[in-house]
RNA sequence: GGAGGGAUGGCCGAGUGGCUUAAGGCGGUGGUCUUGAAAACCAUUGAGGCGCUCUGCGUCUCCGGGGGUUCGAAUCCCUCUCCCUCCGCCA
């Protein structure tokens, strides 16, 4: 979410922005927002003048209600002053009226004190209805407003390069050196089956499309893989979490899954749950509605997850192999920080993310993205991608994203500063550290022999029982 | 799955329709006293929105979430979530 004083105060750079970020459906928001956000507040200030009237007048109603010594000619009085003072919005006359009633002149009749009283509890009626009238209203233009605001994108950070879409790109220098290879290397879709480690067609047959099943020494080295990573940031100073893997439809609005990413996700429509699309759902809503104190701060945490992905835009794409699939397992690192230092920890997420590949000494290079390929939540993200020379392409096997305050509005998450001021939002940033089919795929790919068979990399073998080659089954 | 009991501020806990502006205690903060500390005493205390003459002032909202009744709701009604106790079923 982003602060809407900022549209309120500078709708024309927020727009420039949107322009930057290629999302011309978010620029025709802003218009509509600055007009519902001033009429709110023409509202709110004459509602809140009303109940604050209305409030005191029905303390001194309670009072005159209770109050025994009153004869009948001072009910009848008071309650016919106090009515004419309401309906001429003259809140401190009623006050005097109902605080020292005057007595009624002439004859009283017995029904008279109980009559006065209901035209006087009319009289509030009708004042409690424009308040109720004036409510719905703005409920409604609340409403009107957050839906609006819920698909307004994150402002990029402005060393975020400016660039219309993904070729633009800025691609830093490759670490690491291609392997030459002295026979033709192949795709990991031709190389797993072969091996007996990769079977397409169970998967299919169980679950359809983009499903797969991993086998033998193919299952222990995705194993591997995972369980390696999750030990390296551990080590490297990140808590590990074990969230569920199923959250609530708020989780996914906290995070900014939602609403436009909708389709994204698995839903069980009987208990309500969401499968996880990605573990930032859960490590961002862990810490939803609460305040840190600053000392707190910066929290690093880790989760080995499933993640769930129906990949509905993306029909058609990748449907070979592995790239591409409905499920998959990730290592997820994610930062709570104080604003100032967010910039500095995006470096050292991605220096994080960085080392897994060179530690699997697999060449990589890190993408800085440009405005039109920011995404929904980042205000700043690079990529970071491993070299497959089998399928011959660079696959993407990590992100990390600076959102600054973004996630934080949405899912109310805050601090107290040192010096005790008013809370603020935090700054969250999550990384994969790493994806692990995408490596899964890399390391088939590039360690890889003529004969078939693939090296496990050095700082697998421990997790992979000691087995340093995956040989061909007979 | 069945029956019952709960959810109130950072924590404990009172509050069954109006002098409640959520009592009281604990904790926190500031002060008095003290060489210093403790104790005691005094003061103070959360979040959000809006407005203004903006280091402040005013006002509204918030008693698990949502909706309703009422002139007026922490209090009454409906509904959802979560927690506890007992029973059943299962590991």
């Amino acid at each position: 979410m982003i602060d809407i004083n900022l549209i309120r105060e500078k709708p024309d750079w927020v727009k420039e922005q949107l322009v930057k970020l290629n999302d011309l459906a978010a620029v025709e928001r802003i218009d509509q927002i600055v007009a519902l956000d001033r009429r709110r507040r023409e509202l709110l200030a004459r509602v809140e003048a009303l109940k604050a009237d209305r409030n005191r007048i029905n303390k001194q109603m309670g009072r005159f209600r209770g109050a025994k010594h009153l004869s009948p000619a001072q009910i009848v009085g008071g309650a016919r002053a106090a009515i004419a003072a309401i309906q001429a919005d003259q809140t401190d006359a009623a006050l005097d009226a109902l605080a020292h009633p005057p007595a009624a002149d002439g004859d009283i009749d017995p029904d008279a004190p109980a009559e006065a009283l209901d035209a006087l509890l009319e009289a509030l009626r009708v004042q409690g209805d424009r308040v109720g009238a004036l409510d719905a209203e703005i409920r409604a233009i609340e409403q009107a407003l957050d839906e609006h605001l819920l698909w307004i994108p994150n402002m990029p950070d402005p060393t975020t390069p400016v660039g219309a879409s993904e070729e633009q790109n800025v691609i830093h220098p490759v670490q690491g050196t291609l392997r030459e290879f002295d026979f033709e290397p192949l795709p990991h879709w031709e190389l797993g089956p072969a091996l007996g480690i990769i079977d397409f067609e169970r998967g299919v047959k169980l679950s359809g499309t983009r499903f797969y099943i991993l086998k033998g020494l193919g299952s222990r080295l995705y194993r591997a893989l995972g369980t390696w990573m999750l030990d390296v940031q551990v080590a490297r100073g990140f808590t590990e979490i074990y969230p569920p893997f199923m959250v609530h439809e708020d989780a996914m609005f906290g995070s900014a899954q939602f609403p436009k990413f909708r389709d994204v996700v698995y839903f069980d429509a009987e208990s309500g749950l969401y499968m996880l699309p990605t573990a930032e759902v859960a490590l961002t809503n862990m810490h939803r509605d609460e305040i840190f104190e600053e000392a707190d701060l910066p929290l690093y945490y880790v989760a080995h997850t499933p993640c769930f992905r129906r990949e509905k835009m993306s029909a058609g794409r990748d449907v070979r192999g592995l790239k591409r699939v409905h499920q998959f397992e990730k290592v997820e690192l994610y930062k709570f920080t104080t604003p100032e230092t967010s910039n500095d920890e995006l470096m050292s997420l991605v220096e994080a993310a960085e080392a897994i590949c060179a530690a699997l000494e697999i060449p990589y290079r890190r993408v800085e993205m440009v405005t039109g390929d920011l995404g929904f939540a980042a205000s700043k993200k690079f990529d970071i991608e491993m070299w497959a020379p089998g399928s011959g392409e660079w696959l993407e096997v990590s992100s990390c994203s600076n959102t600054r305050d973004f996630q934080a509005r949405r899912a109310n998450i805050r601090y107290r500063p040192a010096d005790g001021g008013r809370p603020r939002f935090v700054h969250t940033l999550n990384g994969s550290g790493l994806a692990v089919i995408r490596p899964f795929i890399a390391v088939l790919e590039n360690y890889q022999q003529r004969d078939g068979s693939v090296v496990v990399p050095p700082v697998l073998r421990p997790y992979m029982g000691g087995v340093e080659v995956i040989e061909p089954v007979r």
